[in-house]
Parts: C-alpha cells; sequence; structure tokens
DNA sequence: CGGGCAATTGAAGTAGATCAAGCCCAGTGG
DNA sequence: CCACTGGGCTTGATCTACTTCAATTGCCCG
C-alpha cells in the first residue's frame, strides 16, 4: 500500500518550514513514510542512533527508562516534529524509547541521507540547531520548576503546556487531542499516579478540569494558569 | 593591556577543534579577549543574546533565578567551552545569568560577527550544534535523577559531575578546583543549604569527603560513586 | 578586631510517597 | 448477550525524608 506523497503534508513540519516545494518533494522522497499501529515502539532507548523522523500524523510518546525501573516521560511529539534526530546526528544511541500513542504516520531517513541532505540544503541543519536549541530552553525551564515548585503547580505547568501542544476546542472546554493517563502525567512532573489522581479529582471537583479514563478536558484555562503560576506572570 | 592571542589557547575549545591554526587566528581576530574578575557578572537573564562566549580560562556560573525569589544553578562552564551561544543564535534573551566565579578570560563575538564565521567555517555551525546536542542529554539525565532519586543520591551525582569536569588531583584526593559553597550544591540538586550542609557533614565523617568553607575535596570517590548509584551502574 | 558571609546543628512541621483496598468500565471470548 | 478480566482510577491511613524555623559558631578579609 503507497501512501500519496504530498508536499503540502509537510508544511508546517519544523523541519521543513524553510524549503521551497521542490525542495520538499526531493526531501521526502529520501525518506521512508509509514502507518505506526498504536502502541508500536519507533526506536528503543540504547540502540544504535541511525534513523531520522518526523511525525506526519498522530502521537508519538518518548519515555526513558530507569535503571531502578521507574519511566520518564521526556515529552510528546506532535505533527510536524522530528525525534530521535539529535542522538543521530551525534552517532549516540537513542536516549529514550519512542512509542506511538494513537495511530500514526511518519517519515524516517537513515542518518547517513539526512547528513547528505543537510549538506545540500543547510537551511536543514539550521533548522535541527534550532530545534536541539529550543527544546534545551524547555528542558532548562523544567529543571527549575521540577526543583522549586510544589507538586500541584508541576501538574498545573504541564497540563497547560499540553494545552498549547495538543489543545482541541470543544464545547465543553480544551480538550487534549490524545489519550493520557494519571501515570503519564506523574512520570511527566515526578511524582506518582496517586498524588496525579487526586489533584485531578481535586480540580474536577472545582471545575477547573473535567477528566476521565485516559481522557482530559480543561474547562477554565484561567484557573488552571493561576495555579501554575500563583503570583501572576 | 594587550593579551597575547594564542592560537594554541584555544586546543581543546570545543568551538575550534577542528579548525587549522591559520583559520583559529582568524576566528580569534574576530572576537574580543578580556578578564573577568571574580564576581564579574558577563550577562544578565533577560539581556538581548547578542555575544557568543568562550571561556579560556577560569570558571564560570551559570545561574537562572525564578519569579519566587529563588535561583537554579544551570551549570558550571571550564575552559574551552562556549556559552550564551545558543540563544544568541537564536535570537532569543539569555536565559540565565553568567558569572565568573573565579578571576578568568573569555573570548567573545557578536553574534552577528559569529553567523558569518559559521557560514565561512561550517564546522563551526556543526560543533555548535553538537555541543547544543551534548547538553540537551545531560539535562534529560538530571531531569530523570532530579524526579527520581532522594536527596542525597543527587548530591552525589552532582558532586561526581564536579570532578568529572573540574577535578584535580592532590595528595588528599580530588578536589574540586574552584570555590563551590553548600547553597550552590543546594541550588544544584533542588535542595536547601541545610540538607546539604547535613549530607556533607555526614560523608566528612564517614571520610567520603573534606570539605570546608567553599572548598571540597572527594577522599573516596569509589564511596561516592555506591552513593551515587547503589544497585551498580 | 569586628562585621558578615558560610556553615553547623537542633527541633518541629508537612508535602507527598507508600501501603492497602476496592471500584469502574472497555474489551474479549464464550 | 453476558460474564469475566485486567488496566486504569479512586480514596483512606500511615509514614518519613525533607523543608522550615531558629539559634549559634566560626572563618576570612578588610
Amino acid at each position: 500500500m503507497t501512501l500519496h506523497l504530498d508536499p503540502v503534508a509537510l508544511n508546517g513540519a519544523e523541519l521543513f518550514d524553510a524549503l521551497g516545494e521542490d525542495d520538499r518533494m526531493d526531501v521526502l522522497r529520501a525518506g521512508t513514510v509509514r502507518r505506526l499501529a498504536k502502541g508500536r515502539r519507533i526506536f528503543a532507548q540504547g540502540d544504535p542512533g541511525e534513523t531520522c523522523h518526523t511525525l506526519l500524523d498522530g502521537r508519538v510518546k518518548i519515555v526513558q527508562s530507569r535503571p531502578d525501573g521507574g519511566q520518564s516521560v521526556i515529552r510528546f511529539i506532535g505533527p510536524g516534529e522530528m525525534f530521535g534526530t539529535v542522538a543521530a546526528l551525534m552517532d549516540r544511541p537513542f536516549p529514550a524509547d519512542a512509542v506511538a500513542v494513537v495511530d500514526s504516520v511518519e517519515i524516517h531517513w537513515p542518518v547517513t541521507a539526512m547528513r547528505r541532505l543537510m549538506t545540500r540544503f543547510p537551511q536543514l541543519a539550521i533548522c535541527s540547531a534550532a530545534s536541539a536549541g529550543r527544546r534545551l530552553f524547555e528542558l532548562q525551564e523544567r529543571l527549575g520548576e521540577l526543583s522549586a515548585e510544589r507538586v500541584e503547580q508541576r501538574i498545573a505547568r504541564t497540563v497547560a503546556r499540553l494545552v498549547r501542544q495538543a489543545g482541541r476546542r470543544t464545547e465543553e472546554g480544551v480538550e487534549i487531542d490524545f489519550p493520557i493517563t494519571r501515570q503519564d502525567l506523574a512520570e511527566m512532573t515526578g511524582s506518582t499516579l496517586h498524588t496525579v489522581s487526586r489533584t485531578l479529582s481535586a480540580w474536577d471537583e472545582r471545575g477547573v478540569t473535567a477528566s476521565s479514563r485516559r481522557r482530559l478536558v480543561v474547562r477554565k484555562l484561567h484557573l488552571l494558569l493561576e495555579i501554575a503560576d500563583p503570583d501572576d506572570g
């Protein structure tokens, strides 16, 4: 089965925004597009980083597992975002697993091909550096939060971030457009599913959110932001 | 007073390792070398990122201050490392302060000049992307630690990292070669100076470390690593 | 020699982890 | 169609590693 190759599919993809349509087509042809069934692991922590990926549709979770058996959710990838690229370009093993959380579509390139493309289109190299920079800043921010803020505040910030990344307006409010568990939230905030559960229950009570099994709707964003940033921001 | 411009001074500097001596000289000439008295602030959080820096000698602390008044020590920079570069290249304000913790020497370039240099020597661009990647991975690691490990373990890891970055062999053991306070350690581990003080006291007791005012010597590295990584690694 | 930054150390309080028990609901297969 | 099963969620009770508060000491530099 062949998926159609539409250069427009890459509109908004961070890696390709700076390229013209013709160039995009060349880049597309050098890669492989494939469907990913929900739950499918795209690469595993420790695998040699030999491929660069960009998500075209769906949602992918990047999870790091720690020696003690615990996991950390590093981030969720949305359409247009690349992943696995930094590791590949640095010839390092992947530092985390990548798992499709819903049925998704991605395109991927062997790192050798990507290097060739980057030589030909320096914009690609610059974009990928910028993307690394953005993530560096984001992590720095999260590091500061994690060491200074209380759990509720961290959960609020995390949910607010998810709203920005994956919020879909509904009549009820803004819904996170992919299934997310309390456990996920716990692993993103350095907490436990128990505490997350209690927190969400309390928020539901107050009408801030409406959460259910794998589903999260923010009904009063202003209140959430208030919790995330008490003395305003 | 003119500091002499010795291309060899840049040996081991991550940004320049890939360049020949002639090219290095060109790069050097485009920048400004200056001494930094201990305590001197090189740039401040929020300043427009208009300069790229590389430390030639000494030690620089990168500190983020949070809205609530607290601070996070993001990292310490040693000779050869660059700083402020990612922000500058992305046209973002600096996300943190940079402060010289001992008398130091740095070289810095206006970001416009650095962009020109990077076009001329693509290696510079690639190196700086790689450097961002390394730091990205390091932060990911720290994020995982911070959310999962107990304070003592985090302090141990942090000290172990400092030993790697700034350890100097002495007859007593390995000494961190710049002045560091309990407060610094607390801000690096997301803890308080009280807890750090108690922890170091306990370690001193056991002969793991020998700490005093702004000074830290690791006497039994194997024990420290044991604490940092209980079930081996 | 004195002023202030760094560090120590005790005592008390608490956020949130951990332990424990049970419930709810979406699939699955008979 | 209904019973079963297991993953996801809730909620109470207890426990504890840290923070916070408070006081004191000691070191270094001017």
